[in-house]
DNA sequence: GCTTGATACGATATATCATAACGCTTATGC
DNA sequence: GCATAAGCGTTATGATATATCGTATCAAGC
């Protein structure tokens, strides 16, 4: 398993290959990821972080693509049903997905020294919160799993 | 293992036991649970249900406890410090603890239908979270772990 | 060519959630 | 009692998110 936001990595590859899986989904789908999307995508690429929608839409406002907060949150919105970008409630905020191919149970690892955040798959049906969700009756739909704390890399230099 | 929000229950025993207890506990740890910190303990207490800050502070406006929003999260900060409330992140919306005398490490069934809310617990340890964080060399020091769905009430009813 | 429907976008306004900062009051330890 | 800390009231503002209405674009069907 790779944890990208703690590792060192050749970054320009997540940026590319994010933009190109993504690009052959929509084609797949038959959907567009047009000028704004593609744009948001790569922007949420561009660091293994979570950033807000309003620090999203200040990029998109000085590149003359959206002044307007629904301008960032309908790309956001579209990314995220297509799996292309994850919300981190904990943080009100919004990542690129780091495991285009894989599917979706995603665990979230949020650094609170560098504010890294790092994506891992997990079998969602060998969770925990599944397990106490059977026993309970309850019919799970969206699971939020997330964790904060200290990554790897800040622990060293802590 | 109950799940007083899924089922029938005595109600009033909720909501007093609830404030006893806190009661109790604010006195070993000579801490203050003044009127506003009770009230908003026992608001939350009477549903199994996330409220929200602002409805939280209606409430307490009605009453004269007090009308400015920092008299609602300042109450809430206390309850959450002190282990006796929860803040579900995915509807930033607060609950009671509904297990007072356990330690902690809690799942929550949110209800899509009913808005109820389940506060379930676990041993953190043997969590799907914890065993990937420690793969990753990630130290936890918070964990979110939510499930948003169907309860087994509104499942019945559908 | 024209209409229709679907999808996306632009813009305004507003709703919702949360905290910084300041000064006053009350409780508590000595 | 007095000093200190804890709590509270209030104002202002910051941060996040959505409803709504109108327009542009494009492809499908006539």
């Amino acid at each position: 398993m790779s944890h990208y936001a703690f590792e060192a990595h050749d970054h320009e590859t997540c940026v590319e290959s994010g933009v190109a899986t993504a690009e052959e989904i929509c084609t797949e789908r038959g959907l567009q990821l047009t000028r704004t999307r593609k744009r948001v995508l790569e922007i949420l690429l561009s660091e293994h972080k979570a950033m807000g929608a309003y620090d999203i839409l200040d990029v998109l406002r000085a590149e003359g693509l959206g002044s307007q907060p629904p301008v960032a949150y309908r790309a956001l919105e579209f990314l995220i049903n297509q799996g292309f970008a994850h919300r981190i409630e904990r943080l009100n905020a919004f990542v690129a997905c780091s495991h285009l191919e894989a599917s979706h149970a995603p665990v979230f690892l949020i650094c609170r020294l560098c504010n890294s955040v790092s994506e891992v798959q997990s079998d969602s049906r060998k969770s925990e919160i599944s397990r106490l969700a059977k026993r309970a009756g309850f019919a799970v739909e969206l699971m939020v799993r997330e964790a904060e704390g200290i990554c790897p890399k800040c622990a060293r230099v802590a």
